[in-house]
DNA sequence: TTAGCAAACGAATTGTCAAC
DNA sequence: GTTGACAATTCGTTTGCTAA
């Protein structure tokens, strides 16, 4: 489909709402929302909610699958995320916390989090940082991995298809909200944080939705993989 | 001041699931 | 198969904002 300014414009003023905005914000997870808790999180009721799902899939920005009486609603794709997360990163003005409870929430999303299905905050950048460093990401000319790269993914998440020819690119540089600076997207950022869950080097926070806890085995893996440190 | 519009709400309706 | 609970959707109305 070509790119007009109607379609720019169109997918821009979808987002251009505060209801519909906290509901990508939610979804950023990556995980699959029911209307409800989407509704929820907007604190909107749930026949607005619905209404805003309908305008949001009709943009393309969210897909639904319905399962019973159950509608999931996720992200379209890793694009739509980094749109999400770069204009974040644009406005990000910072606020100021209303209470305790926000200001831990608002510190944990900034240390660690995740950007749909990769890492993000001040460890995704360190971990950007790191690969680049180790020469396993080249920041000339745009993200690149190296064939040093290739060879470390394939180590280390176990995944060879990260650099394999298809419709997701291989590497991106997301530009991170609360850092403004890059932190690691595309398929190998989405490899590394699956890894990171799998082996326990990052916990999902039960109490901020997105917040990610780093371990003790996480701060040791990745100090000793890429000399990371926060 | 008024008309038009978008967002939000609540009530009613529909559909699904689980228990009996 | 029936019934109650729950989730999602539709529809009509209200509210607030903006432009003329």
């Amino acid at each position: 489909m070509p790119v007009t300014a109607e379609s720019i414009s169109a997918f821009a003023g979808v987002l251009a709402d505060r209801s519909r905005t906290a509901m990508c914000l939610a979804l950023l997870d990556g995980r699959a929302w029911t209307a409800g808790e989407l509704a929820r999180t907007a604190e909107v009721a749930r026949s607005t909610a619905s209404e805003h799902i309908s305008a949001l899939l009709a943009a393309g920005v969210v897909t639904d699958e319905r399962q019973g009486r159950h509608r999931y609603v996720r992200l379209a794709g890793p694009e739509v995320a980094e749109v999400i997360e770069t204009l974040g990163s644009v406005v990000g003005v910072p606020v100021r916390p209303t209470s305790l409870r926000t200001a831990r929430a608002t510190g944990r999303l900034a240390a660690a989090r995740t950007c749909y299905d990769h890492l993000a905050g001040a460890w995704g950048v360190a971990v950007f940082e790191g690969l680049t460093r180790a020469g396993l990401l080249r920041t000339v000319d745009g993200v690149v991995l190296t064939p040093a790269g290739r060879a470390w993914f394939a180590e280390v998440c176990a995944e060879p298809e990260v650099s394999a020819p298809g419709r997701r690119p291989a590497v991106r540089a997301c530009l991170d909200w609360t850092e403004r600076r890059s932190h690691l997207g595309g398929a190998a950022g989405a490899a590394l944080l699956r890894r990171g869950l799998e082996d326990g080097w990052f916990l999902r926070d039960a109490a901020v939705p997105r917040a990610l806890t780093i371990t003790p085995h996480g701060r040791r893996t990745l100090a000793d993989l890429l000399g990371v440190a926060v």
